[in-house]
RNA sequence: GGCAAGUUACCCAAGUGGCCAAAGGGAUCUGACUGUAAAUCAGCCGUCUUAGACUUCGUGAGUUCGAAUCUCGCACUUGCCA
């Protein structure tokens, strides 16, 4: 199923009477500007609204999710959305609450706003009266001088309020303090909107409710230079409700590229979510209806160990940002060695499709188990992999390798073995000779 | 520009001449229990082939038999003063 496909079977839930009031229910309004005019406002004729997404990565992660796929909420009632990269604010970077930012290359930004550029039009449909738009801050604040800049855009901002945001009196509170380029960061994302309203009649914005402080700065922008109210949303910081940080795997992010996050790694990741957190993720991220979502909170509660909510939510999602083949693959993978004791009730052609979907290597049957824990990434360093063997944490062919020193031949390996570490993190190695 | 304080491993944070690869907490990771969950308990937690060696405590020099710890320069951060 082609991206465009996936795109087609999306629609909202038409028991509500307007996409703000799901917007509501789903969780995806953690602050806003005034909410009655926003209801009437989204429920009334087409309007055009942007979000912004800054190149501080080479992929866009979980929390930009949230983003697209709260546009695609309302491009779907209608609305007109425009995607921005910031090819201009990735060069300055948001302040974060803890710590000053390094500064990325031009060189680095503009690749990145490349890709990232790619992956917010695989979400928005750019058929019909409200297509996607991209446009890129660059192009606008590229051209304007220093003099310009503060003459026309920085009289308009006051001190006092940009010291109140709460990203940079965190800052200013801290023992880092903040840089003028990074305190700078509000006006610049402020003027983008100004400038979204002038030239596409942009009237709101919808961001992370850790972007309020920016957001506000472009309503506020947009009151005092054109005399008109201007309207944004800020979405949830979505937590896990064991407090640990959403959107990471083993401590790493995961990401939307599959060569960054594995089809197969996403899926797991999704399939892993507590039963507290998977109906509010299913509301925030799949397109499931009120009334498939209750179903699934009553499988939930009844029937926890056959997580059949976490197994929709991961299914959904993946084929969301993956399609649906390689969410099949993923799938299969998982079943072929999950709780599969006897691999060899496998034929090598299942075996073999499953590994790929891993990370995997080819080796030959000399080579060490503790190196190729090394060379499939499940492990950073020969001691840490020695450590993991002498936990008892490592298997090959769901035989647990209790030998620092073993090798495939030693294992007696066929031409195809699984590797794995722990419970769940699981590696393909291709035997060659 | 002046004065003062600070910069320790993924994060927080102790350490103020040898007993320091560096206390403690958190996170990650592994094991047990489970539902590929949560909670709990236990272990691991710089690199290298273990005993052992090597590299590390902002950075560059130096003092010393020996430095994360002392001296000087530099960079950065914070506060007060101008």
């Amino acid at each position: 199923m082609s991206d465009s496909a996936v795109l087609a079977l999306q629609h909202n839930d038409s028991s509500f009477d307007d996409v703000w009031d799901e917007l509501l229910w789903r969780g995806l309004v953690h602050v806003s500007t005034d909410a009655a005019e926003l209801k009437s406002l989204l429920s009334g004729p087409p309007i055009t609204f942007y979000c912004g997404f800054d190149p501080t990565a080479a992929s866009l992660h979980l929390g930009n999710l949230v983003q697209l796929l709260t546009m695609r909420r309302l491009q779907l009632a209608g609305h007109k959305p425009l995607g921005l990269v910031g090819g201009s604010t990735g060069l300055i970077g948001d302040p974060r609450p803890t710590a000053e930012r390094v500064l990325n290359t031009r060189d680095t930004v503009a690749e990145w706003v490349g890709y990232l550029h790619s992956q917010v039009t695989r979400f928005l449909s750019a058929e019909g009266e409200s297509a996607v738009r991209m446009v890129n801050n660059l192009d606008w604040t590229q051209p304007l001088s220093a003099v310009d800049f503060l003459r026309d855009i920085g009289k308009y901002f006051r001190i006092g309020t940009m010291l109140k945001k709460d990203a940079v009196s965190a800052r200013l509170n801290s023992a880092e303090g903040i840089s003028f380029t990074e305190f700078s960061y509000q006006v610049l994302q402020g003027m983008d909107f100004l400038h979204l309203f002038r030239n596409y009649d942009c009237v709101l914005q919808t961001g992370g409710s850790d972007q309020w402080g920016n957001l506000t700065s472009g309503t506020d922008l947009i009151h005092k230079a054109e005399g008109v109210s201007a309207h944004a949303i800020g979405t949830p910081l979505i937590t896990n409700s064991d407090g640990t940080k959403f959107g990471k795997s083993e401590g790493n992010a995961v990401w939307l590229d599959s060569a960054m996050t594995s089809p197969y790694a996403f899926y797991q990741f999704w399939l892993n979510s507590d039963d507290s957190d998977v109906i509010a993720r299913l509301k925030v991220f799949t397109f499931l209806d009120r009334e498939q979502i209750a179903a699934l909170g009553e499988h939930v509660a009844t029937e926890p160990f056959k997580r059949e909510a976490q197994r929709a939510l991961a299914t959904d999602v993946t084929t969301l940002v993956h399609g649906e083949a390689a969410t099949i693959a993923a799938i299969s993978a998982a079943s072929a060695l999950f709780g599969q004791g006897d691999l060899s009730v496998l034929t090598p052609e299942v075996l073999a499709s499953a590994l790929r979907e891993l990370p995997h290597t080819t080796a030959e049957r000399s080579a060490l188990v503790s190196q190729l824990l090394v060379d499939t990434k499940l492990t950073t360093s020969l001691g840490e992999s020695r450590r993991a063997i002498a936990q008892g944490g490592v298997y090959v062919n769901n035989v647990s390798v209790t030998d620092a020193e073993a090798t495939l031949e030693s294992l007696d390996a066929g031409d195809l073995a699984v590797l794995r570490r722990g419970k769940k993190t699981l590696a393909g190695i291709f035997i060659g000779q």
